[in-house]
RNA sequence: CGCGGGGUGGAGGAAUGGCACCUCGUCAGGCUCAUAAUCUGAAGGUCCCGGUUCGAAUCCGGGCCCCGCAA
């Protein structure tokens, strides 16, 4: 029995760049013939610039899978992609969270059978930051999608979903963490039933697509620096969201001086120390909203600094401003006078 | 050796060659029905090694560690 089932195992290969995919990986491994990781080259990484290599490689050579990794799905690199898929008899491809976009040789090549799982419920979200935008705009449900790769940007047929509903205190860092585990446990059971012919494919609603363009280089889906800047006129519960959105990176920042008596923030008002430059970027990286729907502030990081929590930004960088009751200065005015 | 910033009691920060200081915490005591409130007092510190100097947290050399940029 076992060796029937050995020779009915599906062939599939798996696209990712992502540490988060060593879950998908081990289920992929454990159902079917994980016949070929493809992942980038290693990157020069961290402050000494060291290469360092991808998890996904990593696993794949602990784990005695074959792998390729590669600087761009183009050229010669596009050509290996394909001559590995061909000489493996692949019968899916799965893709998650790769740093490059699928070109259409290699759709053209394995028609039906490049499968992308996207982190959002498409046609919501198409694009690079779907579980950003989520948080961002304070949805209550999101999910994953796993769907068919088409030549334009996430906009395949979907064979399967699976909703999330947020608590509302999600970062993208731990919502993605949660998402990719759903898609570890559904996967297989979906590429399984789709090779069986179960699935009826479900093609997205066009006119309902939404992508996820960064406000500041709107011609691109990815996230920026620049949009994790804090806009103070924002109502607190948008910041709140924004300070959640970019967190683990790039990490909601502002300009240290806005901090200076701020209506947004909860507590006391205060102005800064001497001690740090008002034109210095605070990185915000965590806060909440308390009862009269004010900012506060848990974690933050002053530029070259360790992060430190508020109460010990307070104890090293702030004075307080001291609220005078109405009328006092004038009286201490005047008395300076007649004296 | 990719580029820049930094390391000061338990925490976060001042002090640029001359008595190591501030806020918080800790401990003891006072006040209090009580307290995270308040008062008094105490303990505890310059990352490591070497150099310059009458004198180094501060200047120089080497090392270790942290942060950002970059990817």
């Amino acid at each position: 029995m076992d060796e029937v089932n050995e020779h009915k195992k599906l062939k599939v290969a798996f696209f990712g760049t992502s540490d988060r995919s060593i879950p998908i990986l081990e289920k992929l491994n454990e159902t079917f013939e994980l016949v070929l990781c493809v992942t980038k080259n290693d990157v020069k990484v961290g402050r000494h610039q060291k290469l360092k290599e991808t998890e996904v490689k990593k696993w794949a050579k602990t784990n005695n899978v074959k792998y390729v990794t590669i600087s761009g799905l183009k050229g010669t690199d596009l050509e290996k992609v394909i001559e590995q898929l061909n000489n493996s008899n692949v019968d899916f491809v799965l893709v998650a969270d790769f740093s490059f976009i699928i070109p259409a040789p290699l759709i053209e090549t394995f028609p039906k059978k490049l499968i992308n799982i996207h982190f959002s419920l498409l046609p919501k979200y198409r694009g690079a930051s779907p579980v950003q935008h989520a948080i961002l705009n304070g949805d209550s449900i999101t999910g994953i999608t796993i769907h068919l790769v088409e030549k334009r940007m996430d906009s395949g047929d979907i064979l399967h979903q699976i909703g999330y509903k947020m608590a509302g205190n999600e970062t993208s860092g731990t919502l993605y963490d949660l998402l990719f585990k759903l898609a570890a446990e559904n996967i297989t059971e979906v590429l399984e039933r789709y090779s069986q012919g179960q699935i009826t494919q479900i093609p997205q609603d066009e006119d309902s697509a939404t992508y996820t363009y960064s406000p500041t280089q709107p011609q691109s889906t990815f996230i920026f620096k620049e949009d994790a800047e804090i806009k103070w006129k924002s109502p607190a519960d948008v910041i709140e969201r924004k300070i959640r959105a970019y967190n683990p990176w790039p990490i909601a920042w502002t300009l240290a001086e806005y901090l200076e008596k701020n209506p947004k923030l909860s507590g006391r008002n205060f102005i800064l120390r001497s001690n740090i430059n008002k034109e210095s970027k605070i990185r915000i990286h965590s806060a909440e909203l308390d009862d009269q729907n004010k900012l506060k502030i848990r974690t933050l990081q002053p530029e070259g600094r360790n992060k430190i929590n508020w109460e010990e930004f307070e104890n090293g960088y702030v004075l307080p401003v001291i609220q005078e009751p109405k009328g006092l200065k004038d009286k201490l005015l005047n008395r300076d006078k007649t004296d």
